[in-house]
DNA sequence: GGTGTACTTGAAAGATATTTTCACCGCCTG
DNA sequence: CAGGCGGTGAAAATATCTTTCAAGTACACC
């Protein structure tokens, strides 16, 4: 147990040493776990290795019949060995496979009583529009749900309180992420936080220096190893800042330097519905999820700015 | 020795065998058993020994707690012995202990599942940062139902339509809307359309004078009187170009210069949730049907574009 | 194209948990 | 009060889970 994560960490600094502290950065900072099973698959599949993949797939794929199963039994099924079972469960943040177990039985369960119907096929290129429509929002629906089921509420609530405190808040984001760091940025300004997003790396970095203890600094990048956003991350690490990474890898690269990691969940890809898209939906949730945090806990100042902006709305609304 | 076991046996033999018979024939015709614990529990509570009666109490008191422990934990709970524990389980229904406690965490995440209706009310200051989570997402989540449902599919096939036969698109957007038309522009430049996002207002005005017939205007506003947004969308429609407004308002001042309304619907708004923040949610799932629908439009052209962004993007992954 | 390194993987040893066995204990009965 | 009988838990036996380790494999770097 604590070996393993022991293994893990040694590992992680040997590759990456300059960490401040190796213990922020767990690379499974996740509770047990609660029902997102299927969206953890999702969310930690690339970062398996293929025989893991082959365990992950039969887990996800019938929880009722891997609940039956001794670690003996799932590792004949999927052609493995117990080791990788016991790996595979890990991965997924259980203790063991005993504990995995534990939770299928309780996924199957309430698949049991609540049936799901779903709309689950890809959006392909002769899908009439109405078609389209539903698949989207049934997918954005079901990523909401799962990142709002696997976020680690305690990481969220450092990240958070960092934030309130902070003197200031610089976010990094690029393409598609670098529009959620914008949009956290511009929520956080109108309630007197002093925030700013950059998009451009080298104006990143350069103000990234300018950090120090206090100051915090938080990066969104779904696949977790954009280099232009885990550069200023790491500059700002180094410096003191508080660091926040917002990403859909858990284990990715730009965790090794973030002392909060917030994990979004991320939907089936297809063609016609690239990563960027479905990630976005999470992001923006996690993104809310800081601002209205950081709202409640500096609520006499954030309060006069809210409704001042609601006044202003409720005024253009008036034809 | 000998002599001693063999009677020892015979007498066993003679006074357990229909017991030791019993239990491996399915004492009890059901099969494992489904969520009807507690009452199976009062039901065999008078057959059960007062020490048996212990462990069946505690296990249907709180399930929960019990699926946690093993059965050395839960006999010291109980204060008897493992024995008892197994005796119990088998007693219940279930193979042995482990049985019992698989069933056990499906009876829990059932009854986890059961309670969590109220998450309607709005979002307080005092909120637990786990309550925050599950309000916005649910927030989140019926705005997106609630736009897919009234989204108008001939509005949005006519304005894809336009969109993919269209020289040239032009967004318009300010404030939070404005991450939003960057967004449709972003991924609609990806798949070779010649699309741009303006914010800045002079700028946009400026541009719409060079559209003509052809070529479409897309202007995102969520009160749909945001002056800033609705002038180039009037010059942009009295130059002929084809225009579509997406707004959370159907009869807004924006729709008078708008071929194709597309409707955004709008979750409850408070204090801590600001319109323009519920507004977004919609606004990006109608902006990616608009996507979605080009890309399907375009297949030829966007194919070899989204193909390549997906293999750049598992590029990155893979370490 | 060869070589070294790091990562995967499963077999088997090792640790835990579960099940079974068995002897003891207390209670009731004759 | 002796004998038997069911209830009970300690401990052995077994099943299950976990860890270790050595071999295999793919990749990156000369």
């Amino acid at each position: 147990m604590s070996a393993a994560s022991q293994q893990s960490a040694a590992r992680q600094a040997a590759t990456r040493a300059p960490a401040r502290a190796v213990a922020p950065a767990r690379p499974a900072p996740a509770p047990p776990a609660p029902a997102a099973l299927a969206a953890k698959v999702r969310t930690l599949a690339p970062s398996m290795t293929r025989s893991m993949q082959r365990v992950a797939e039969a887990v996800a794929g019938d929880p009722a019949g891997c609940a039956a199963l001794t670690v003996t039994g799932l590792a004949q099924l999927t052609g493995t060995s117990e080791a990788t079972v016991v790996r595979t469960a890990r991965l997924l943040g259980y203790p063991g496979y005993r504990d995995l177990r534990l939770a299928l039985a309780g996924l199957a369960a309430q698949q049991e009583s609540g049936r799901a119907p779903s709309v689950t096929a890809d959006i392909s290129v002769d899908d009439p529009i109405a078609e389209v429509v539903a698949k989207l929002a049934h997918d954005e629906r079901q990523t909401l749900a799962d990142t709002a089921a696997s976020l680690d509420t305690a990481q969220l609530g450092a990240a958070v309180a960092a934030m309130a405190a902070g003197r200031r808040i610089d976010v990094y984001g690029v393409a598609a992420s670098g529009l959620v760091a914008q949009d956290l940025a511009q929520k956080l300004l109108r309630i007197g936080m002093v925030a700013h997003a950059h998009s451009d790396p080298h104006l990143a970095v350069t103000n990234a220096v300018q950090l120090r203890p206090g100051d915090v600094a938080v990066a969104i990048t779904h696949s977790g190893s954009t280099g232009d956003v885990i550069e200023p991350l790491r500059v700002a690490f180094e410096h003191g800042a508080t660091t926040v990474a917002v990403t859909g890898r858990p284990g990715s690269p730009v965790t090794q330097y973030a002392d909060h990691v917030l994990t979004t969940s991320t939907a089936r890809e297809s063609e016609l519905r690239p990563a960027a898209m479905s990630s976005r939906t999470g992001q923006l949730l996690v993104v809310d999820c800081l601002f209205v945090g950081v709202a409640q806990r500096t609520y006499d100042r954030a309060a006069p700015a809210l409704s001042a902006s609601y006044e202003a709305l409720a005024h253009r609304h008036r034809r």
